[in-house]
DNA sequence: AACCGTCTCAACCGCATTACT
DNA sequence: CAGTAATGCGGTTGAGACGGT
């Protein structure tokens, strides 16, 4: 027994909003506000629509301050920066960035960012000679229109690869109280100390508008900065590793690209210090 | 011109969290 | 404090656009 839908489905309008409908959504916030509820909304506005449907137009498509396309490279360092940084935190991410909405971020990032970011893995870790024996698209499933390009089967290869033992050890990992809805699944494996995924990573660093806060912060927001940037000299690869200990999974994906080019193990690291 | 595969992005779905009673 | 309703969020879908043959 899931919860109750939000509204009756057979009686309300769906799929993709009429200019008609956009300007009565429009006209009708301006002048009244959101006032608070979305459920009554639609029938206030006089629009036959879900009060969710109402409300995701509004932010992803109607608000007066939205940008649509036109990614600049700042905006693209920034989305990479903490991507890496805190996972798939869409409404994180475009907090970030004035105009831009969790949905429009969301689309960038999988059609156009993850794969630039994945050439950049790929220049940084070319694939191997040999061919890996099990097909990428048998060991993770494929999700929208990122699917196709042989850099997107390394990812996935990637991304299916956790050590088992791994798996148990991030239930006692202590971490930074970080905005998070979701819990965190798996712990990525930490990579080789020589791991450098390319310029563009360390020009993500430089912008990066999450990491530099939350060391910077010092005791009061992350207590074990000293441990991840006292004792390794590469900053760039300290954030990276600091990155994969409380945001395991994406870094999970470009480390795990690492590993499958280089048949290398992962090595214990920083990480499970924590642990 | 027609067909086909790929890409884009608006919209939907369902779960988690928060607010309210 | 428990139950319920509303909201927020991330994952996923699918229709239309686009490009290649």
């Amino acid at each position: 027994m899931g919860r109750a839908p939000c509204c009756d489905k057979a009686s309300v309008k769906r799929g993709p909003w009429s200019p008609e409908e956009d300007e009565q959504l429009r006209s009708y916030v301006q002048r009244h506000g959101i006032g608070g509820n979305w459920i009554a909304l639609p029938q206030k506005a006089g629009l036959n629509r879900c009060g969710k449907s109402c409300r995701l137009r509004w932010l992803n498509y109607l608000r007066p301050d939205i940008k649509h396309g036109g990614y600049t490279e700042q905006e693209d360092r920034i989305i990479w920066s903490l991507y890496t940084s805190i996972g798939s935190r869409w409404s994180i991410i475009a907090s970030k960035l004035p105009g831009r909405t969790d949905n429009d971020v969301k689309n960038y990032w999988n059609t156009k960012l993850k794969k630039k970011a994945m050439a950049a893995a790929a220049a940084a870790f070319p694939a191997p000679a040999t061919p890996s024996p099990q097909p990428a698209a048998a060991l993770s499933p494929t999700s929208s229109s990122v699917t196709s390009s042989s850099s997107d089967a390394r990812f996935a290869a990637a991304a299916a690869y956790t050590p088992p033992q791994q798996q148990q050890q991030h239930q006692g990992l202590m971490h930074f109280d970080a905005p998070q809805r979701r819990q965190q699944t798996e712990l990525a494996p930490v990579p080789p100390a020589t791991v450098d995924s390319g310029a563009w990573a360390a020009a993500a660093l430089d912008d990066d508008v999450f990491l530099p806060d939350l060391v910077a912060g010092g005791e009061q927001l992350f207590p074990y900065a000293d441990l991840f940037f006292g004792g390794v000299q590469d900053r760039a690869t300290a954030a990276m590793e600091l990155s994969a200990c409380y945001f395991p999974n994406n870094m999970a994906e470009m480390w795990g690209a690492a590993a499958a080019a280089s048949d290398a193990k992962p090595q214990q690291g920083l990480c499970n210090t924590l642990t």
